[in-house]
DNA sequence: TTTCGTGCAAACCCTTTGCATTTGC
DNA sequence: GCAAATGCAAAGGGTTTGCACGAAA
């Protein structure tokens, strides 16, 4: 299983300097459970450090990405989210009416994957996939 | 089957006017076999009529998105690309690395659309479904 | 004629960038 | 000390909006 200083120790480790503003980034991240915006971060990150600059916030976010560390997820609100990559993969059900968000185990998708990569010989990659729809109780 | 003209049928039997900006728009749309952003469409259009104004576009694809004339697709290319709602739905494979789009007949997805109707009373929308990852050429 | 649609320009939102200054190591 | 990271302000890209003018029915 993977820990909180998970982000922080790969990042020294490969010799980036642990800035506070860098800290105050992941740990936002690491501490939303769902998925978080750079806005939610940029908003949480100025309450204890009220002289960051957003751009520094995205700047960490591109970081951060490049290195595997966290992935996005497009939820079609015009902004991505973010989460970490060592918490494991999911997908996710949007519903388009009351904007629910249902989590979905990696195992639903498998079959997909698997007839993707055996009929076209494409390899998908279905991390935080978002697929758009209607839930349960709006269907009705 | 849906023939040219479709479109403007609908509108007009709703009582929308038929003005050229309109009409042009639509053709723009109905004549791109594939997928055609907004920008493209205005491009397009300003030949024929060069005082139109992209902003015209725009609010008749807002106008034919509700009354679900059009469906959009995001490719992650930071711009959504359209498409006629008549011409039958389709999936997209889009390689992250060579940026090719291949196409998925709707059958591909069909189990996973019952599969997640039946554990999760989830009724997805898959139409224009653009799945992200890696084509056999460049997998290799 | 009268309401609907348009052009224009400005604003919008999210994100990125150039540059001078600061800071971690 | 010095490269790396930040803050600031401005620009960027795509999209939306307010308002007065123009045109479809």
């Amino acid at each position: 299983m993977h820990q909180s200083g998970d982000i922080v120790k790969k990042l020294a480790e490969q010799g980036y300097r642990l800035t506070p503003q860098r800290m105050m980034t992941i740990s936002a991240i690491e501490k939303s459970d769902g998925h978080i915006s750079a806005e939610e971060i940029y908003a949480q990150v100025i309450t204890k450090y009220p002289q960051v600059n957003i751009s520094t916030v995205y700047r960490t976010l591109e970081l951060l990405k490049k290195l595997g560390l966290v992935t996005e997820t497009d939820f079609g609100e015009g902004r991505v989210r973010y989460h970490p990559a060592g918490k494991g993969h999911h997908h996710h059900l949007v519903c388009q009416d009351c904007g629910a968000i249902i989590d979905l185990g990696e195992a639903v998708l498998a079959p997909l994957k698997n007839d993707l990569l055996r009929e076209y010989g494409f390899s998908a990659d279905l991390r935080h996939l978002a697929i758009f729809g209607r839930c349960v109780n709006c269907n009705k």
